[in-house]
DNA sequence: GAAAAAATACCTGTTAACAGGTATTTTTTC
DNA sequence: GAAAAAATACCTGTTAACAGGTATTTTTTC
């Protein structure tokens, strides 16, 4: 019996090519391919596959939603996620919501196969080896879970450029909370560039 | 007879699909697949494909730098580039180095057989009408023109996170040169947001 | 219900960026 | 070799961010 795959990637041509190398394996029969982010919960519950390949970038939502959306139906579906990076504390993420692979596009498809069929029997593979070199180590996860509610709010606008005045305004609040919050902000963020701030803002939600 | 052709792209993963998309469709005979962008002259000239697929994001050499190595081999390859984004503006670039079709990784692995056939006709195919709703508009190539060599040192330096003080320093220039630099690269920029700002700055070469 | 954490608010002083100027010298272009 | 472009330099004033404080009120936690 050949094991029922569905693979998300908003990026079509890479979801046509590996369902071709899906099939061309012989182990694996693509029963879905989901362009849509949006669609994976869904069906992935009425179609019931054994194997789910999720993109880590994608439109709407990204690979980790979706990795939260398919726990929450709670059934053994294995989960295996195909990234272009490699990001180590991203690999943590995934590995607390218990997928079952993380594999990066630099994978051959022959690899890919191999990883895939030890996932069906149960092992899980994760390209921590390679990655280090290449990869940015910034932990944002961790750093996030510092903030309190009201800090994410103000960094949030802060995100969309506000200044600490229409911040102020925007939350009801004195120009000196907002300065104290931002003060805190920064003492507990500690990036050493701008750049640095800029691409942690990236990673909140709206 | 089969159309011979290379791909040329660092995520194997994606290189291998779309191989196997190629053969599938029965029109087109991959000769090789190149991984690493700086093998893609060499190759190209020994092999002599009709056909050759680059991707546009590859360390190395990225997909305009492996194109002009191309043409600088003289001969009548159908070159295709395939992209994870459209960027308008650099679609201009490769449409001024005469490849014959830009095509987004979006496209179905169908429409791409179709582009590709008609690539071998001899038609020109440019993806800018779905383009302009999903990507990014701005035209950083074009920005970048405007800008004199020196400012393009001090936005470097900028880049690095350097205050005008030491970038005056280091370049053995008065201060109030540097902050001079600094408000002509504004007046030219114009970015509405540091974020624009720093996303410009990331496509500076260092 | 006491203790800890979070949220609120105010004050002073510094600093780097930036926008507005003007002006001279050097280099490039035709 | 004249004209245009690029690079250099100086000056004034404003502004937003930020680091250093202190202090009270509200909410959460055990």
């Amino acid at each position: 019996m050949k094991t029922k795959t569905i693979i998300i990637d908003d990026h079509t041509l890479f979801n046509d090519g590996m369902s071709l190398i899906l099939k061309e394996s012989g182990f694996f029969e693509v029963i879905e391919q989901i362009y849509d982010s949006r669609q994976a919960q869904t069906k992935c519950f009425s179609l019931r596959p054994e194997l789910i390949i999720v993109d880590y970038n994608m439109p709407h939502l990204n690979g980790l939603e979706v990795v939260k959306q398919l726990n929450a139906l709670g059934s053994d579906m294995k989960i295996v996620i195909v990234s272009m990076y490699a990001d180590k504390k991203e690999i943590e993420l995934f590995k607390k919501e218990g997928i079952d692979a993380y594999i990066t596009k630099t994978t051959p498809g022959t690899q890919l196969i191999e990883a895939l069929k030890k996932v069906m029997e149960g092992e899980k593979l994760f390209e921590s080896k390679n990655i280090a070199k290449t990869v940015i180590e910034k932990d944002f996860f961790a750093i996030k879970h510092q903030l309190t509610k009201r800090e994410m709010d103000i960094l949030r606008l802060i995100k969309q450029e506000e200044t600490t005045e229409k911040i102020a305004e925007m939350l009801n609040l004195s120009f000196y909370t907002v300065e104290t919050h931002r003060k805190n902000i920064n003492h507990k963020l500690k990036f050493k560039t701008k750049k640095e701030f800029y691409e942690f803002l990236e990673t909140l939600d709206e």
